[in-house]
DNA sequence: TCTGTATACCTATGTTCACTAGGTATCAAT
DNA sequence: ATTGATACCTAGTGAACATAGGTATACAGA
């Protein structure tokens, strides 16, 4: 009953990090943010992102601040040194990781 | 203490398939298989190949045939049309995801 | 006014899947 | 006789995504 393809480990950390390096965004938005961003290939709900950006922020790689927007209350998310670092590591992996794969996939002749 | 790096759901299941489209192996040269053909980028366990093969097989995905060999017994699996048909799906799955998230790591301007 | 929808936050629970860490057995070589 | 490689296996753990809720405010429309 996956709703999202089933490559996800990782992934919802990766994109979330990625975005939040371009400018400072409230949970909500990055919901939307990451599924538009994707084409909706990769759209992990609320209930993976909330829990995400809380762990996250527990981690030191992102900055919380709550403040109040359009009569609302969101809580804005920014990036902090510590996760810009985490953000190349992350990309880093994923680089490596899909390149590996991607070989693997395209030919034959791994024996030589 | 994760020794694969993070971005690994459903990845030994394709490599297998994938590895297994090009001739029949045995698990234990799967093991050192896919480790092989990944330059150790990926590099899953007996732990974890042993029972996707035997979830593959159950599935319907492989055939295994114990036969002796060298003096041992080995479990050989081959690809079932259903497992070339799953291996195309699975592809296909990743290379959608792959190319989406590689978007969004790359530029910014997703609003556009 | 009241209802519905969008916004905006949250969490408890379930499930999947890779990972760890074992275990058994055979064979070859020291 | 003991070690190391081969070859198979499984039980238990943990991480992370997915589901499915819940609360509260703002606003448009009937």
């Amino acid at each position: 009953m996956t709703a999202n393809p089933s490559f996800m480990s990782g992934v919802p950390e990766l994109l979330v990090l990625r975005l939040l390096q371009d400018r400072e965004m409230y949970g909500y938005e990055i919901v939307a943010a990451v599924a538009a961003a994707t084409g909706q290939v990769v759209a992990p709900k609320e209930g993976v992102i909330y829990p995400l950006l809380h762990d996250l922020e527990k981690e030191g790689l992102l900055r919380a601040q709550r403040r109040p927007a359009g009569g609302r209350t969101r809580v804005y998310y920014t990036l902090t040194s510590k996760g810009v670092r985490r953000l190349f590591d992350l990309t880093d992996d994923w680089t490596r990781m899909t390149r590996a794969i991607q070989h693997v996939l395209k030919g034959p002749s791994h024996a030589v």
